[in-house]
RNA sequence: GCCCGGAUGGCGGAAUUGGCAGACGCGCUGGACUCAAAAUCCAGUUUCCUUUAAAGAAGUGUGGGUUCGACCCCCACUCCGGGCACCA
């Protein structure tokens, strides 16, 4: 049994607190993590602290490096420009969740998208494997839906449409109903698409860059999702359509996503929602070019969404969708402009922070003559086959890794955490770090206003991007294993032996981004061959959160915050863990509710006074020779079995309710045998482990009760030989009554025939229909 | 807006997944013990009708449906929560 604990520490709350207070993050960090290891250890949680692990701690984020730096190799990082929340009033990088309403959450003041040069990881190439690896996974549907739809595979068409004002170029748009082609009666692009310069005509281009300005300050959801009025411009340009050779405008329009599909689409407003709302705004014409496949239905109104009969469309006149698509992928793949494809939503995983407190990357930036010399002193470094370039200053730079013996790659000890202004992060400000000179065969460097040290030495810029949070906690389930190793991230020994969590828990808000996130990484290092799974996490539950007593989640600015110290200090810690599981279902959101403690308090006092008199000696009704009434070992049995159930299934409150019902049942039991408190001491000892192992020692124990063997239920002592059974008249009850187990259906029709409670009800009726369950229910359907 | 959940007494929740709705606990009411209180114990506690009891009737967010029978399945809604790619 595993059953580890880590911090994972690096992240925006931390750094915002070291901007406001100016202290150190790693400093801050070490504080909060003793708070929690202390309230941790006081709840009497049993996690290994031997095999702790801190996401910030350079021998753990050593290894973050490294995987980081296997996915450089592989091709899988790149380098792009990137629209980011930037608040120039700040200066500083946005996160969303800083932004609200177009304004910071700091200071209200305006933001804008702007771009700026980000690490990109290629999650979009292993989209496929992640979607189809879900089917083996024993997780919530719910979040394997979730994971689906995120990854979005949509099969459709690529077509190129040639522009009719830029001979030779082509516009290519990717579309799930190429049978609707002889419908596009405009074209959309993106306001970030490629073409818009050369498309927009000099009478648009007013308004063109006035809509460009105004569609770079929303998100993306405000864009498409939120936004039920659509807007866009034209752009002055035409294109022809391939299928019937239509001249038709183009259009810039911010519904269409640059980062979806090619950016562009081929507008279909007969068939399509947010073609028809953008052409009626528009006064696009609307031609019908799909009708239902009955011919004897009237005509549908417009859009008409769904799959039909292509009509108005040429030679495909009569084609089913599904068979037009096909043929109309082989006619323009014939062409050379198009060819069915694939498209994903999932989108390439945006992985660097303009921040201070994240990893820092392994990277320093060097020009080309300079990288083709460090690649050819230094051939074991961990260079993707395509170089990652990009322009920093008006120059190109190539991306140099650090070797791996170089890691970890530390952050230096900033003057300040204030932002730079600039949208770069803290550690631009620190040029001692980040203009050096470089030696790329063993990753050593000096300040670059020192002299050269040697031949092999090139100039070389830092990255001053960092990780973000994600980084640390795609692999710790893995660092757990082998905590302490200095050579790989686990060793084999300690993979073969434990292999992957059988049990992950974490809450849904996790669904599709950190599970989603850390599967991708997972399959990176089994294709590296670094662990022997192909999967992290094969069975998954979601816990609920304790919300605040008004409902609201906790937090210290609501002043709904209940400390778990205040509630150890008045009623024990057996207590708090006790009504933590007693509040509800594991999975629920559930508000705090400090009233109700005082019942399992009650119940955990009830037992001490069953077991101990007032003066501290034995209760003498337990007694080793005294015989159980049968009723009260036939419910010892049945809480044995219930509680080890509850407790495989994670439905912790119903196992205390059980108890509960056991030990109001033990109180009014004149004589007890030792061994029946002695074994449902032991099924509540997980959940009150203190109390418990007290009340066991007393009663004569002398190994702790956590060694002793878990009891066994008897199933013989279980059975019953009567049970009851339900009699209804129409669906309705009209009374029940203990009958022998194995009663026939005759016989209860009988019993209910003669019973005054169910007979008045039969009287003078025709029994039309009996349903008999037996030993539940007898339903007898009368006229 | 899209994806995913949820809604049961005054409150937290239970119901073997289609078979007695409200287990268990809190709270409340009454009683016992006590000079008194605390603690503890006993009884009651979905709503309505009924002097009370017995006996009825209604009842699991709303409106429909399927079924001998629906908290549970189906359809349409309302409200609340999670996620929507830089909180993680």
């Amino acid at each position: 049994m595993l059953y580890p604990i880590g911090w994972d520490a690096f992240g925006l709350p931390t750094e915002n607190y070291a901007v406001k207070t100016g202290r150190h993050p790693a400093e801050v960090t070490k504080e909060n993590v003793a708070t929690f290891r202390r309230q941790l250890k006081s709840v009497g949680v049993s996690y290994d602290f031997e095999r702790e692990v801190d996401t910030t701690d350079p021998k753990y984020f050593r290894w973050t490096q490294w995987i980081w730096l296997q996915l450089f190799n592989r091709g899988l990082a790149y380098v792009e420009e990137k629209p980011v929340w930037w608040c120039p009033a700040l200066g500083t990088v946005l996160a969303n969740e800083e932004v609200i309403d177009g304004l910071s959450e700091v200071g209200k003041h305006p933001v804008e998208r702007r771009p700026l040069r980000q690490w990109v990881l290629r999650i979009t190439a292993y989209a496929d494997r992640l979607l189809a690896d879900l089917k083996g996974l024993d997780w919530p549907d719910s979040t394997k839906r979730m994971q689906e739809a995120w990854i979005g595979r949509s099969e459709g068409s690529e077509v190129e449409f040639d522009l009719a004002d830029l001979p030779g170029e082509r516009l290519k748009i990717f579309t799930t109903r190429v049978d609707t082609i002889f419908g596009v009666t405009y074209m959309v692009i993106a306001p970030e698409h490629a073409l818009v310069p050369r498309l927009t005509t000099p009478a648009q281009k007013a308004a063109v860059d006035a809509y460009i300005k105004a569609a770079a300050s929303k998100s993306d959801l405000e864009r498409t999702e939120l936004a039920k009025d659509k807007t866009g411009v034209f752009t002055g340009s035409y294109a022809i359509n391939p299928a019937n050779g239509q001249k038709i405008p183009v259009w810039i329009a911010d519904y269409v996503l640059a980062s979806y599909g090619t950016g562009a689409i081929m507008a279909v407003p007969a068939h399509d929602e947010r073609d028809y709302a953008f052409a009626k705004k528009y006064d696009l014409p609307t031609p019908r070019v799909i009708a239902p496949l009955d011919p004897a239905t009237p005509e549908p109104e417009l859009p008409f969404c769904i799959y039909g009969r292509m009509v108005n469309s040429g030679k495909f006149d009569g084609l089913a969708s599904a068979e037009g698509k096909t043929q109309l992928d082989a006619h323009f793949s014939a062409q050379g402009r198009g060819k069915g494809t694939v498209q994903f939503k999932l989108r390439d995983w945006l992985f660097s922070r303009q921040r201070y407190w994240g990893e820092p990357f392994p990277i320093v930036w060097v020009n080309e003559a300079d990288y083709r010399t460090a690649l050819a002193t230094a051939k074991h470094l961990p260079v993707p086959e395509q170089a990652v370039t990009c322009v920093i200053n008006g120059e190109t730079r190539y991306a140099l890794p650090l070797p791996e013996s170089a890691l970890p790659l530390q952050l230096p000890v900033v003057k300040s955490y204030q932002p730079t202004g600039t949208g770069e992060s803290p550690l631009a400000s620190m040029p001692e770090w980040l203009e050096i000179w470089y030696q790329p065969a063993t990753g050593a460097s000096v300040p670059a206003s020192q002299p050269k040290p040697g031949d092999d030495w090139v100039r070389g810029r830092r990255e001053t991007n960092t990780m973000p949070q994600w980084a640390g906690s795609c692999w710790y389930y893995l660092r757990y294993l082998d905590p302490k190793n200095d050579q790989a991230l686990a060793s084999k020994e300690a993979q073969a032996y434990w292999g992957v969590p059988d049990l992950y828990v974490g809450g849904a808000e996790h669904a599709v981004l950190h599970l989603l996130y850390a599967r991708f990484w997972h399959k990176v290092l089994f294709d590296i061959g670094a662990v022997p799974t192909n999967e992290p996490f094969t069975k998954l539950f979601h816990q609920g959160i304790i919300l605040g007593e008004d409902g609201e989640k906790m937090s210290k600015s609501r002043g709904n915050v209940a400390n778990p110290d205040d509630i150890i200090k008045s009623y024990g810690t057996d207590t708090l863990r006790l009504y933590l599981m007693f509040l509800g279902p594991l999975e629920a959101m559930k508000p705090w509710n400090p009233r109700g403690i005082e019942g399992v308090h009650r119940f955990l006092q009830k037992i001490w006074r069953e077991c101990v008199t007032e003066e501290g000696g034995v209760n003498p009704k337990i007694s080793d020779t005294a015989t159980d009434s049968p009723e009260l070992e036939k419910l010892l049995h049945e809480t044995i079995k219930k509680v080890g159930e509850d407790i495989e299934n994670l439905r912790y409150n119903t196992s205390v309710s059980q108890m509960m019902i056991f030990v109001n049942a033990l109180q009014k039991a004149p004589q007890v045998n030792r061994r029946t408190v002695l074994a449902f001491l032991q099924v509540l000892a997980p959940l009150a482990p203190h109390i418990t192992e007290e009340l066991w020692e007393r009663l004569g124990q002398k190994a702790s009760i956590m060694q002793a063997p878990w009891p066994q239920f008897d199933p013989a002592k279980l059975a019953s030989d009567q049970v009851k059974i339900v009699f209804q008249i129409n669906g309705k009850h009209r009374g029940d009554q203990l009958v022998p187990v194995g009663l026939t259906e005759a016989e209860a029709v009988k019993i209910a025939q003669e019973s005054p409670k169910v007979a008045p009800h039969l009287a003078g009726k025709t029994i039309k229909r009996v349903i008999f369950v037996p030993g539940k229910i007898l339903n007898i359907v009368v006229a």
